[in-house]
Order: structure tokens, then sequence, then C-alpha cells
DNA sequence: GTGATTTGACCACA
DNA sequence: TGTGGTCAAATCAC
């Protein structure tokens, strides 16, 4: 799959996905002070826009209809309480303030939520889900009335530390055992094992990383390229805040930030580079990215990166038959169908001298 | 000793 | 009232 994608192309993934979790970011900040709407839409504009560009990219305009279902959805994610200081888990141990719980739980509900499947392929060994890269810590265990296996309840390990309210339920199909059915519920606001943050480096992965190298004194040519092009990128991203309350004069326009670790991953471009993108766009994303499948197979494949660094098959999924369920509403369902937003929207000048040869040609 | 997992209990919601 | 989701004490693993 990463054959034929530029250098550019990468770089300008990896630096949406940061902007992004940034935008992701600045909402749970935004989210804290009353009179939030104008500024959720804003948010959801940002976000709904990145979503698209990186599908644009990612797919040029080819993505399997079947898993563009799940996406972001346009409802406030944001665990932060109502009164907009971080939580804590004493909030929700409940020995007290019933109606806060109450707006915690309300809030959970309304976080975005998207289902992927997962095949699990019995020469990797694995017994059980994959590993997609962020670190979870289990919480809880139910039998599911009508279901054979138990379902599982995993929260981001960061919770705490990070207040980060990813959570995901893990639950194995009664069809076919070797699938398992992953909720996942929120984004990662935690930067561990996310994107910005590249994985411990296994052996192998440090082999790949050799070889890669090889290839750096070509990149680093058109890094330079990129480093021009992303600098003008970021000049003509603005986020309007003209419209903002007065109170909220702290908050400051949106921008990228001048240096990316994200960018350092593609620095050491490799099949990994790619494969943390991937992992990124999975994570960040309710819509799910596959690869098209090796040819001796007949499963869509996506490698992912786990806590080791180490990459693996961890998605093999059908196209016909293995459908991503969503019950996100969001009129960014179908993010291929609803590419006419304008710039203006999310605030980038629409005068950006974008370098049309930089995207896929279907756009042009 | 510390962090993760297990598991029974509790709570909210339909 | 039944079910799903979460909590938290007990237990396990490193």
């Amino acid at each position: 799959m990463d054959g034929g994608w530029s250098y550019e192309q990468k770089t300008l993934i990896s630096e949406l996905i940061q902007g992004m979790d940034f935008a992701n970011q600045l909402r749970a900040q935004l989210t804290s002070a009353p009179s939030t709407e104008m500024r959720d839409a804003l948010m959801q504009g940002i976000l709904s826009s990145y979503e698209k560009a990186l599908l644009i990219l990612k797919w040029g305009g080819q993505m399997p209809q079947s898993h563009l279902v799940a996406a972001v959805s346009g409802i406030p994610e944001s665990p932060l309480s109502v009164n907009g200081s971080p939580r804590s888990d004493d909030f929700d141990k409940g020995t007290g303030d019933h109606l806060q719980n109450r707006d915690i739980s309300k809030k959970r509900k309304l976080m975005p939520k998207w289902t992927d499947q997962v095949r699990i392929s019995p020469e990797n060994g694995l017994e059980g889900p994959h590993d997609d890269g962020f670190s979870w810590r289990k919480y809880g265990q139910k039998d599911i009335l009508g279901a054979t296996y138990p379902r599982s309840y995993y929260r981001c390990t960061y919770r705490n530390t990070q207040n980060c309210w990813a959570t995901k339920q893990v639950q194995r199909s009664d069809e076919d055992p070797t699938v398992f059915e992953i909720t996942y519920r929120g984004r990662h606001t935690c930067g561990n094992n996310g994107p910005s943050v590249p994985p411990p480096v296994s052996p192998e992965k440090q082999e790949e990383k050799q070889i890669d190298h090889q290839n750096n004194h070509h990149q680093q040519l058109q890094q330079q390229q990129s480093q021009e092009m992303l600098s003008k990128f970021r000049a003509g991203l603005r986020v309007d805040t003209n419209n903002l309350d007065s109170n909220e004069t702290a908050y400051r326009p949106f921008s990228f930030p001048s240096a990316s670790v994200g960018f350092l991953q593609i620095e050491h471009c490799n099949s990994s580079a790619l494969t943390n993108v991937n992992s990124s766009l999975f994570r960040s994303f309710s819509s799910p990215f596959i690869s098209p499948s090796t040819p001796e197979s007949s499963y869509f494949s996506m490698h992912q990166v786990n806590d080791s660094g180490q990459a693996h098959n961890v998605r093999h999924l059908e196209p016909d038959t293995n459908e991503i369920i969503s019950t996100n509403t969001s009129s960014t369902n179908s993010p291929i169908m609803d590419l006419e937003f304008s710039l203006e929207q999310v605030g980038i000048d629409p005068n950006f001298p974008f370098d049309t040869s930089f995207f896929p040609s279907f756009i042009r």
C-alpha cells in the first residue's frame, strides 16, 4: 500500500494528524467555558476537514465504501467536566455528587463511537485482540446476554495521568471466534504511543530502519522541499476566532507548531513510517483505514505498531462481510461523498498557494 | 513493591 | 427489573 506515496504526502498526513490532535485538545480546552456551541462547531469543522483531507490523500478517492461508515461525529466528545476542570478519577468514584456523575455519564454516551473487527490469524500466535498501538488497561469483563463470549472493557492506561478517556470494548464474535469486535469510544487525548510518540523500536524494526536509512539521503533532499511547503501550509492555516466570545481572547488562532514529532517519524521514512501514519489514522479517526490485501490473501490487512514497535498484520478484513458498524450520525458519515467544504469554513486562506501536484490526480 | 488483571458489586438506563 | 457499563478490592505477575 505504501508504494507510490511521496515523501510529501506522508509528511502532510503526519502533519494533519498532529493538527487534528491539537484541534482535539483545543476543543477539550474550549469546552470548559460556557457557550460552547460555536466553538464546538468550529472544532468540528477543523476535525472534519482534516479527516476529509486525509481520506483524500490516503485513498485517492477509492476508499472502500464498506469502511466509510464510521466517522467522527459532530457531538462533543470531551471528557472534561462541565466546569471545565480536568476530571480526576475522584469524580467517578461517585461518593457524593450524583448530578456530576450523571453529567459524566451523559458525556460518555456522547463520545464518538465506532466499531472495528479484527481477525486473529493463528500464525501470529495471538490469542487475544491486537495491540492497536495504545496502552489499554482492562477494567472489567461482563457476560453479555446472548453472547457466547464475555465482553472485556478497557480504558486508556493514561486516564489518570493525562486525562485520556478513551475506552474500548472487546467482544469475541460468536460466529467466528477468530474475530474480535472492538468498539472504541472517545479519542485518545494522551500523547502516549499515539501519533506523536513513536513506540519503542524492536530489534526487527531497527533492522528495518537500517535498510531504510539507505534511502534517507534522497529523502532528506525531499525533506527540504517539504519543509518549505509545510511552512507555507502552516502559514495558510488559520482558525478565525474573531467570532468567539470576548472572554476567549486567551485562545490564540490555531496554527501548526513549527516542529513535530510526527515529522521525526517520517524522517526515518521506512515501512513503519506509514505504518505509524496508518495506525495514527486508525486511532485518530472513526473511519478505519485498511490497505489493499496482499495478493495471496483474500483479506484486507492493516499493519499496526504495537508497544514494542513491531508492525504486524492486525486487521484481516473481508471486504464484503466485515462491515464496520457505527452509531455515528454525523454528516461525515461518507467523507468522500461530502467533499464540498470551503477552505474559508475552516479558516484556511483560500488564496493559499496549494501545489496541486502534491495531491492525488483525481482532485486536481 | 508496583502495576495489571480479575471479579463481584454497584449504578444508570431503557 | 434486567442488562450493560463501571468501580474497586482482591489477586496475580513481574
